[in-house]
DNA sequence: GCAACCTTGACATAGACGTGGTAAGGTTTG
DNA sequence: CAAACCTTACCACGTCTATGTCAAGGTTGC
């Protein structure tokens, strides 16, 4: 076979038959199947398997954290809308001052109070 | 006082006041505090509270991704590292064919165990 | 000064994550 | 064909996440 299976794959990286499966099924290593459906785990991936491990151990992060960055990499609108998360900054017309505006924001739920008796 | 207190922010934002305090601990909405210690939550603390909400809710992602954003956009030393990972394709000498290399992973815990009974 | 707020810290819980098992059934190989 | 693999689909369990609630004590405003 082209490619190393399941349990050779994990004795040569470090990683349990069960955890290749679940990086996997995470998005982060999809090796090719054999005609029956067998993983079959070539140089990439097991060189990937191996720095997988180093990253998370070196940084302290988990499988759904790099599982997410990936979603960020992949899902283009995704990413943009966390950024500009990060980026937002207060917009609002200029001219009202923040103690009428804090006011306001104050007295909204009575606004909203004396509307449902109304 | 110069902002909106925790059970304010509460109401305008859609958050609860633990919730609030959840949010703060995880470093992505820190308001300032008053002499006495109470959180006051300005227009820009509140309208980041609420497009968070519609960022988490539109995109089914939770506060722990966030923060794992945070982390990415602050720490270069994690994003290189990640961005890193992506990347990678295998490096190996390019005159060793994948047949013989995969041989060689396939055979090294045989030649370990033959190393130990040496 | 008292009622109504705020603070931190602790306990509680439902669901998700990381991981290991096991069972029922197909594949490969000597 | 039998042993030793592989597959998917479950059950289980400890830990973490997200959230609520409560207690003990300080602050504020009328």
């Amino acid at each position: 076979m082209a490619g190393l299976t399941i349990n050779e794959a994990a004795e040569t990286t470090g990683w349990s038959p069960r955890m290749l499966r679940y990086v996997e099924s995470a998005g982060l290593i999809e090796p090719p199947r054999s005609p029956a459906g067998y993983r079959l785990y070539g140089p990439e991936e097991l060189q990937r398997l191996r720095t997988l491990r180093l990253l998370l151990e070196d940084h302290g992060i988990g499988l759904g954290d790099v599982g997410f960055a990936l979603r960020l990499r992949r899902d283009t609108e995704l990413r943009d809308a966390v950024e500009a998360w990060f980026e937002a900054e207060v917009t609002r017309p200029a001219d009202i001052p923040d103690s009428a505006w804090l006011r306001w924001e104050q007295e909204k739920h009575q606004r909203l109070l004396a509307a449902l008796v109304d």
